[in-house]
DNA sequence: TACCAATGTTCGGCACGACGAACATAATAC
DNA sequence: GTATTATGTTCGTCGTGCCGAACATTGGTA
């Protein structure tokens, strides 16, 4: 993971750090104009700040030379810069932030934010991203609402956008499915659409050999006590399979189903 | 919005502030002490911050005597506390992370976030356990993914969520089961949005200066076991309302409930 | 080559925020 | 009422980080 090193900086010279390892990214090697420009501050600030950076061998730096960063100093200021990334990608993804907002608001907060922290961030946006009941079209509901729907607090969209999944028995992309299972996970009676069959022969060839495809319903009808064998029913044919190969059918619950009263 | 005051301190005067704030819910008044222990500095260094916070008129001081807010300083002292308990409501409620490391942590950042994003920590709060797809129960299931699924990142908790519910057939549409009532008759726990705030001044004027309008959401915290005084937490401030005053607060009970299963 | 503009550095100064030591006041004990 | 202790204040100092002004270096150019 990110080794957070040990050294502590001071958000000041985080800054000045992080500055440099970005203008390095775009040109061959920093000068203090670049610094001063970017961060708005002196030059006379600057050479200070450079000082004190190259006392605590971050960069190379004598007088009227060049500026870079030395493995120490590119392994500080990349913790740096991850701190920041974290930080807009939670903003924009998550919160639906615009860009510039998030960027800024990321830079002013980087500095003080707890590792365990933006360990939790970064698990937030992956769940989001993988629970089924998250999911990334969910998330831009959030947009919605705090534009439209915050008065009224009623989620329309997200009422919307449930509905009108459960509506079209469609399975687009994976990310957008509300919940992905395989097949050994449901239960007698339930219907779900198959979204994969991965393999190459035995099950998947079968299946599709009996015009199976992305979106077919199938219905699980009987499992035996210990989960198998299972037996499902699909484009009107009954089948029996094995635990391994129903594990390897993904198919999408069509979960919100109740929410559908007419 | 919560207006913030034009006031602009460093975030070591805000501390000191925020430290002052909390010391005078609990004693009578404040006392250098007391400071001086809480933000871990010495003696001297109150002083010094006594001097700064009098000369902007946000205390009322003067040497040796005890400490009190001025209105003005109490305004700016309740927006630093706002703050602070918006990110660690956020931190503990969304993030899943425990109360001490959820305090520490917004002690540190709260002095760095911008207005912008502190509405949308608000507002996600708000949208999570409102939304069809979320809810208090589905936000649960990002500390079980923390702990146990990250690994695999398959959110096995939530995949049975998603089926104990659509098997228990209790998910009905959000805006089914609303009820308008006044604050008075909620329980602790419960949240309600805003209708309606009868009267002219006091309250209602209180309430509107924190930003609060049609829709804003109410959640009683606790209630005396007379049923007055009322803490309620409305924009991430916490207040206590006197039973008359929640009466003249009209509100409609939201309908995220329902997806809670009996 | 000699000069000039751009860039970098040094220096002194300022504001902030913290500290310890010494002094002042308040509170309590006797 | 005085002695003692707890608490509060003042003062000088330090470190950080910023600035502007003056000085130094560089590199291009006349």
């Amino acid at each position: 993971m990110s080794q957070t090193p040990e050294i502590q900086l001071s958000a000041s010279l985080e800054d000045y750090l992080e500055a440099i390892f970005r203008i390095v990214q775009e040109k061959p090697a920093a000068r203090a104009k670049d610094i001063s420009k970017r961060l708005e501050v002196g030059r006379s600030s600057v050479t200070g700040a450079l000082h004190a950076l190259a006392d605590r061998e971050l960069i190379n730096y004598s007088p009227y030379d060049l500026i870079t960063l030395t493995d120490k100093g590119k392994a500080v200021a990349a913790d740096v810069v991850r701190r920041h990334e974290v930080l807009r990608d939670f903003f924009v993804r998550v919160l639906a932030v615009d860009e510039p907002e998030a960027d800024s608001a990321a830079c002013k907060m980087e500095h003080a934010i707890p590792e365990v922290i933006l360990d939790r961030f970064i698990e937030f946006v992956d769940f989001v991203e993988r629970c089924p009941r998250g999911g990334t079209k969910w998330i831009k509901g959030f947009g919605y609402y705090c534009d439209n729907d915050k008065k009224t607090g009623n989620c329309e969209k997200c009422v919307g956008l449930v509905l009108e999944e459960v509506r079209s028995r469609k399975v687009t992309k994976a990310t957008e499915t509300q919940a992905m299972v395989t097949l050994v996970t449901l239960k007698p009676g339930e219907k779900a659409a198959i979204v994969k069959i991965s393999g190459k022969d035995g099950i998947r060839r079968r299946l599709l050999d009996m015009g199976a495809t992305t979106g077919t319903l199938v219905e699980v009808e009987r499992v035996a006590p210990l989960g198998d064998p299972i037996e499902i029913k699909i484009k009107g044919y009954h089948l029996t399979l094995r635990k391994e190969e129903a594990e390897r059918i993904t198919v999408e619950l069509s979960g919100e189903q109740p929410i559908e009263r007419a």
